[in-house]
DNA sequence: AAGGAGAAGTTACAAGTGTAAACTACATAT
DNA sequence: ATATGTAGTTTACACTTGTAACTTCTCCTT
């Protein structure tokens, strides 16, 4: 669900959700802008104009107060975990167990990677069966 | 390398490359065409826009003969391990081992996968130590 | 010779994206 | 009452991307 939104957030808007995702609440335009004058040289109106896509693609909600405050409406997890599959589906054939042996396969993964993995792995086991 | 060249490539120009990926050798528009029409709906002028656009990134080359031959300069790997690691780096804090770990969580590694991947990992590990 | 087909090159054009200014309205400080 | 700052709204503008037509040249066919 929300899969057709997802996809369309774009990487300047990205870097404006991972504020909203950060906060544990809705922010006023004022606070997004504080935060987000440290990590990019953003005009306010830039700012402003991604919120406004970002409310027309539906992704985030602007709920007027005495100012209109910003929340998302898709999670960070859902977006990566949307994200992630579509990669694997445009580059592993649609299987996450080719992702991962490449991953293996490229050294991306090492042996303490390997050796904590395996310990999840067997976590997930136990609940499979 | 390469890296900033591949970032670069878009979808409907990865359509193209798959082509010339799948091909041993280099390929005359022809042939490129005959393979799209089958795939694709594009007309002619399109596939060779995609093809201008792509020598221009410098990740094709075109090579003058009795007609132009097409050769990708970038290889599917290169290609797929550059855009898995520019994911990781992204949304998994460049970690590979916590987009795993992810996958594991969102069920998209079933015990099947997880047992064959065991296998892999310890052939990982003997190379490793 | 005339006409058609495909190759190469040039131009087009709408939608999306990154980035921002301009304008309007209101509140607060002087 | 006036100037300044900030929120909200509208408009801009270049670049990229998806998709394609138009033009020119050459070769092959009738």
């Amino acid at each position: 669900m929300m899969s057709n939104l997802i996809s369309k957030i774009t990487d300047s808007e990205v870097k404006v959700m991972r504020i909203l995702w950060e906060a544990e609440d809705e922010l006023p335009l004022a606070d997004i802008r504080k935060i987000l004058k440290q990590r990019s040289d953003w005009e306010t109106s830039t700012i402003k104009t991604l919120l406004r896509r970002l409310c027309e693609k539906s992704v985030v909600l602007a709920t007027k107060k005495e100012v209109f405050y910003y929340k998302p409406l898709v999670s960070e997890k859902e977006y990566s975990e949307y994200t992630t599959q579509n990669l694997i589906d445009r580059l592993y054939s649609g299987s996450a167990k080719n992702l991962v042996a490449s991953l293996l396969g490229s050294k991306k993964l090492n042996s303490n990677d390997v050796e904590e993995l395996r310990k999840l792995f067997k976590v997930g086991d136990d609940i499979d069966e």
